[in-house]
Order: C-alpha cells, then structure tokens, then sequence
DNA sequence: TTGAAAGCGCTACCAA
DNA sequence: TTGGTAGCGCTTTCAA
C-alpha cells in the first residue's frame, strides 16, 4: 500500500513550496497566483491528494466537527432530526461525530470521548446531561446545544419545544369537545419533555375546574402505549380521551382500542405528541401536536454558530411552539357515548 | 476561556516527563511504575485534563474513527442499524463520524470529506458507491464495508441479505396458498436490492410455470407504497397478493388496500421485507422476512476489523439469509375470494 | 522505568 | 505572491 500522499509531494510536483499548497487548499485560498494554483490542482489531481484533516486540526485548533449525542435513535421522531442536522452541518463543511448513549447508560460517561475529540461544538439530543458535564464542557471552551432538553441556570444553550403549552393546548382541544374522563399516559419518568407535557396537561385542566384524571406510566415505546392503555381502559372508569406523552406511544395505545373493540374516535379520542410521519398514516390519521422540528434545528444550529464565534456570548434559552394537527382520532363536537 | 491543558502541563504538575504522562494514557499503558502512574494520573484529575485524540491520531496514524455512509435515515429499517453500529463501534473504542448522502446526492461527492477525515474505514449503507471510488479508498488504504449492498470485482468487502433467495421464499409462499394473481412493487429503481428480491420472485414464479404478474414501480416510501397499489388494485386484473420490496411500502399498500373497502387477506395478501418493528403492530401484522440485522452487523464489524488489521486481505462477499416471519396480512390456506 | 528528541502534516506568521 | 519556519500535542524510538 503506498504511503498517503503529503502537501509537500504535492509541492514537490508542482514545482512550488508546501505553503503554497496549503494556501491552494485553505477555504478562502488567499494570494495564490492562478499559474501556481493551476499547477497545484494538477499535482493534487495526479497523485490523488485529499489534505489530511488531522493535521489541519492540529495546527489551527478546531477540527469542524459537531459532536452529536442522542439515545433512541429508533425512536421514529428522531432520525428525522438526525437527518436534518446532518444536511445542516454538511451545508457549511462541519462533521458529525455521532454518539449513542445506550438504554441504561448515563451521557456523562460518554463525555470524556466526545472531550478527546476536540469537537467544536456538542448537540446533545434525547439524552440527560448533568450540570455537571455542563459545566465541563464550559471550562473546556466546547459549546454545548440542547435539544428538546433543557437545563436552568447552566452556561449551555437549548431550543426546547413549548411543552407545557403543548399539553395545554390538548387539553383544552379534549375538554372543548366534551370529553370527561381524562388520561395522561406519560413518557419515560424524569424526561423534561413527559414531565412539561403532562404539567401543561393539568394545569389546563385545573384551570376549567376538572379535578380528576387518570394517569399510565409509559417509556415512549408502543409497546408501553400498549400496556398503558390497557391498564386504563380495562378498569372500571375508563377514560373517553387519552392524551399520550408522544405519538409512538399513541399508536400502541389505538391499537390496544381496537383491539378491544372500542371505536375510536367514537368511544376514545386518542392523541399524540411530535406528529411523525406514521402519525398521518391512514391506519391512524393521529391528531397531535406537530412540532416545528425545521425551526427548532435552524435555531440550534444559529445558537450553536453563534457560540463557537463567540465563546463568551452568553447561552439562550429558546421554546419553540408546536401547532396543533387535527386528525380523525379525537372527535370534535360533542359527546357521542356516555 | 482557559487554555486546553497538555500533556505538559500534566507532566509539570505531576514531576515527571511528558513521555511518561503519554505512556499513562496510553491503550496498553507500559512499563509505567506504580508511583508515578499515580502521580500522573491525580495530576490529570486536578486539571481535568483530557488527551487530544487529534494530536494522537496525527502521530499514531490511526484515528479510530470509522465513517459511516447511509442515505434514507429516516426509513425506519435503518435507525435500528445505525443503532447497532453505534454500539458495536463503541464496544471497541471506536468513533463513528456519520455522512448522509440526500436523496440526489451521489456518495462519490462525499468520498473526498470521507478521506480527508483520515477515518479508519468507511462502511456504507443505503447508499451507492461506485467502482471507481472503492478502488480510490483502496488506493488511499481505507477498507470499505458495504452494508445490504454490494459490489462484485471491486476491493471492497460486503455483507448482504440474501434478496434473491428471499424473493423466491415469497413467492412460493404465495402460490403455496393458492393465489393466481401476483404483484411485485418495486423499490427504487437501480438498488440492487429491489432488484434481487425481484429477481428471485420472478424467476421462482417461472419455475413454476406462472408466466403472467404485474409490477408497480415505487421508492421505499410509504406515499410510493399507496400510490403503487392504488395503481394496481384499480386495474382491471387487480391482484389477489402483492409483495413489497420493503415494509414501509407494504405498510402503505395495505392501507390503500383498506381504503378501497379490500380486506385483507381474505381478498387481498400483502407481504413486505425487513421486519421492521412497525410490521409487528396490530394495525398492520405484517407477512415479511426478517433480516437478521445483529448477524449482519457482526459479520461486517469483523470484516470491517480484519481489513484494519490486515490491509492485504482480499475482500470479502458474504449472504445473510432472511427468515420468513408469518403473520397476518396474507392467507394461508387455498383461495377465499375468486 | 524514565527522559530527550524526532517526527506526524498541516496552518500561519514573517520576510523576501 | 511566494518560501521558510515555528509550532500544534501527541507517539515512539533510542539512550540512559
């Protein structure tokens, strides 16, 4: 295997210094004459140069690559977002080091990795990162972006969707089309998102006087979207409306619907949270909560550039609102069983 | 901002020399004494020093960064194997830098950022690679993995289902249960893997002397899936079964199918590919095949790290067999509706 | 078991 | 517009 060509065997063919070469490769390509740069790109073409991004990180200290945390990653909603961030980050020349953080394991073992690898930046997804870490990340210049995650008083930014207002907003939806006995099927138990979902959820309820709901425990899958539902629609009150913590768990819950015979959304409003793309799918027809997921990734992108120019911009905090998506799982007028 | 600490700085602190503070951060750590070790190691603790994967990578020439190229992110079989990936990566120390390759880009433009990354090798997924680039990673020394596709006659190695032998389950499924009148939706059109599952349906229904089945072109989608069967269940010869190239599609097609008034099995089978969790779900319960996703990735994994070890070692082709997982969504027994 | 020193392949500064 | 050169922060000989 021939050894990896050099900007110096570069230089040495096209009969100019390494410096030139460099100049040739460097993004705003200064003061290069066009015969020299010519020369250059011809020697580079011959012997199959690409210019080694380990080197050029060493001299000039950042490395262009964003380093993403996220856990689920087959949960549906998030490989859209992965998605858009990657095209985001490829639009202006940045990598993506991607990190999982498995099941039961904790972002902060992840983070001496991400350290070592000098990342210019961190995207930390579906996934808890202490204060701690946080502050870590600060003393050791890495901005750090949240998303859908947020933390107080911690030097990292964040773009959150408006839970809290989410929530709200269905149960003002289930309550307005005379649904009387209420749900909640939560997500998994210390997620921000589950826990604003839910607090919006009550406090609009509490608001117009209802003081009695159900509650399930689920973790996000369908599979607990499934249990979840059945545990509240076998017992002796069971609820005209449930309003699940995301729409994976929604599906599950329908399904479970159906398969005891109950119609929806005659018997049972069912609703979701994030408006996937199974959400529209004609099995479902889910009504959700969409989240304005192009917005919330071009504002942490622009909080995340803003960061690595200035490292001493202070960090924002941003929520960004969902919209409401009507569909045919929770009926509107009226009530139809009792 | 703090400047980043060095291995000097440790050094300093600790009273002893930078090479040694390297040999205490180094993978198989030698000849270090226990004292000083200790020393190093408090010294790197007070600091918070981390050691920078770049500068390593820059004298070791190896970056322990595996790229990995996947299209279609969000086409829900793929998450669960970047997930596994990930994880697989992790066990061994390794970081995984991820491209995308948007729906009209080729990945051969994404091969120079790919080399210019210096990764240890490139697997690539859902994604086509041409000739030419494969022989340019060899050139460069970078093996490359392809996932679920695969070259012939190039220098890289693959690991693949088996979509021929798959097609052909699939078709002696159907005409097994006694269907007369097949479809085949199509994925994307120049994948080899709608192109193989093709292959051995057709030529496992010439087998056996059925001359006549009908095609739908689609693209993996699930829109692709509803609009290929609408095609074809409004013709005037509509199908009694249709296989997908994949779920998504299937999943699609059996919702049109339902929104026509068409029951399923009784009146009409639908069959997919992948097994993905959602064929699982009561509202579809869907006949498909499995692929045997943690198998595959484990074998590419030990390609992956043989190449690594042994940069001469030929390339290799191997064929992951799918297992037929029955379910609900076509008919087993002889014909129902005629 | 330790330390000194020579790279790794670039960028960026300074001089010409 | 060019070339020379000093790092960047490690790993890896080689000597001690």
């Amino acid at each position: 295997m021939a050894k990896r060509k050099t900007s110096i065997d570069v230089a040495r063919r096209a009969g100019v210094s390494q410096s030139t070469v460099s100049r040739v490769f460097s993004e705003n390509s200064p003061n290069v004459s066009a015969d020299a740069r010519q020369r250059v790109l011809a020697a580079a073409r011959d012997l199959n140069y690409q210019p080694s991004a380990i080197a050029r990180a060493m001299s000039s200290q950042h490395t262009r690559i964003v380093g993403i945390v996220m856990a689920n990653i087959t949960s549906p909603f998030y490989p859209y977002v992965l998605e858009k961030f990657l095209e985001r980050l490829q639009e202006t020349d940045r990598q993506a080091l991607l990190f999982t953080a498995s099941a039961g394991q904790n972002v902060d073992d992840l983070l001496p990795l991400v350290l070592q690898q000098r990342v210019d930046a961190l995207i930390v997804t579906s996934a808890l990162l202490s204060s701690e870490m946080a502050d870590q990340c600060a003393q050791a210049g890495t901005p750090v972006v949240l998303f859908n995650r947020y933390i107080r008083n911690a030097p990292v930014s964040a773009v959150c969707a408006d839970n809290v207002e989410g929530g709200r907003k269905i149960a003002d939806l289930l309550l307005n089309s005379g649904h009387q006995r209420l749900a909640y099927i939560a997500g998994s138990a210390r997620t921000s998102t589950s826990i604003d979902r839910e607090q919006g959820f009550t406090e609009a309820l509490q608001a117009r006087k209802v003081e009695r709901w159900q509650r399930a425990q689920g973790d996000y899958t369908y599979e607990s979207g499934y249990t979840a539902a059945l545990e509240l629609l076998i017992g002796d009150q069971p609820p005209d409306a449930i309003f699940c913590a995301n729409d994976i768990m929604a599906l599950g819950a329908m399904d479970c619907a159906r398969k005891l015979g109950i119609l929806i959304p005659d018997a049972l409003s069912v609703v979701g949270f994030d408006d996937i793309p199974m959400a529209a799918w004609g099995a479902y027809n889910l009504t959700t909560i969409s989240q304005e997921v192009d917005t919330m990734i071009d504002k942490a992108i622009a909080l995340m550039e803003a960061k690595i120019a200035d490292p001493y911009s202070p960090a924002v905090l941003e929520f960004v609102p969902g919209q409401l998506k009507l569909r045919g799982s929770a009926r509107l007028l009226g009530t139809v069983f009792r």
